[in-house]
DNA sequence: AACACGGGGAC
DNA sequence: GTCCCAGTGTT
């Protein structure tokens, strides 16, 4: 028996038993999908349930508010794909009759959507025989194969996918497409494959080798950007506190946070009297209660982080600016985790 | 081609 | 601590 046809039996006898498995409904494999980039998929289960909870469909998902949406997403990171989903499921409702595309190519139209997303979509929902390559594939048929290119290059991904097309099955692209990563993830997983039972083995180029822990070869280790959040932490008499929305184009973009000063350094109070809207405050008006530091470490930056506990008696200052007073316990505003957490152990 | 974009689980 | 995850969009 051949490769895929080896991976195929070995899926259909194996495969977990995921919450989107057996649907073939656009909306929910979309849904699922979306979810799954970059993401594990124990940690996106969850949220798939309550997405699919909150926005049974599409119609649903495209009347909902943008908010809404980030509220059921917050917690999970990169959050354009939450602003794109809304994005889409509005342009699919409203330009194209509610009709989700069936095509690689028309899917590829949809914002969100890459070349990974369209295949997985096209090959379960609708039967057409195109790979779905995602980090699972990449390093199954590199060490497979012993493609031995850097993972980040142009000729990597040009020959996994070359070898993809002719490996992917025609009668059942999206079962094949599945197995391949289920593969991955459960067998030839990145550190410690379990290859003593890989029936591959026998003719697998990187096993044969002894290239196992070298393949797929890695990108280089980027450097992370080091950045200094000074918030404020502002209980009003009636116990509101002050929060604000990010809007810039950064991390966090359209969630809530609390009044920030950012600069290339941790300030003390006296320090932040002097170069914030703590300069035009009455003394007597504010009073500082606390100081915690934390270290929130993102994939591409380490964020060092000061929160002040003050409270304030007059909140003149703040009602006439772009900020909200809500209660400490509303939970209807996205926080990002490192707030969320604050707020909620304060 | 390189980078920005989160958070967490496994080691 | 390091690695990297069912990737996409931007520059």
């Amino acid at each position: 028996m051949n490769f895929s046809d080896t991976l195929l039996r070995w899926y259909r006898s194996n495969k977990r038993d995921l919450p989107w498995r057996d649907s073939k409904d656009p909306y929910k494999i979309w849904i699922s999908e979306i979810i799954l980039q970059q993401t594990r998929v124990d940690q996106g289960i969850p949220y798939y349930f309550n997405l699919i909870r909150q926005f049974p469909n599409i119609q649903v998902l495209s009347e909902a508010s943008e908010q809404s949406i980030l509220n059921v997403w917050k917690g999970l990171g990169y959050y354009s794909r939450a602003r794109n989903i809304h994005y889409t499921a509005k342009y699919v409702v409203q330009q194209l009759n509610g009709k989700f595309p069936c095509t690689y190519k028309s899917l590829m139209d949809l914002k969100g959507i890459g070349p990974y997303t369209a295949a997985a979509i096209a090959s379960i929902c609708y039967n057409e025989s195109v790979p779905a390559i995602d980090g699972n594939v990449s390093r199954v048929i590199s060490r497979y194969y012993g493609i031995e290119d850097a993972v980040s290059t142009s000729v990597f991904k040009r020959k996994i996918q070359l070898i993809s097309e002719q490996l992917i099955s025609q009668n059942a692209p999206g079962d094949y497409n599945q197995a391949v990563m289920e593969y991955g993830a459960v067998i030839c997983k990145p550190l410690a494959p379990k290859c003593e039972i890989c029936p591959f083995y026998d003719s697998c180029f990187a096993f044969q080798n002894n290239k196992i822990t070298i393949l797929p070869k890695k990108k280089k280790q980027i450097k992370k950007k080091m950045r200094f959040f000074n918030y404020f932490h502002l209980v009003l008499p009636n116990n509101m506190i002050v929060i604000k929305k990010r809007l810039k184009e950064d991390i966090w973009k359209n969630l809530w946070e609390l009044p920030l000063v950012e600069c290339d350094k941790l300030l003390d109070y006296n320090e932040l009297k002097t170069i914030s809207f703590l300069n035009g405050l009455h003394q007597e008006t504010v009073v500082l209660k606390g100081r915690k530091d934390f270290i929130h470490q993102l994939s591409h930056q380490t964020l060092n982080i000061r929160i002040f506990t003050i409270n304030l008696s007059n909140s003149d200052f703040f009602s006439e600016k772009e900020y909200t007073f809500v209660n400490q316990d509303d939970n209807s505003y996205p926080f990002p985790r490192i707030i969320e957490n604050f707020l909620k152990t304060y």
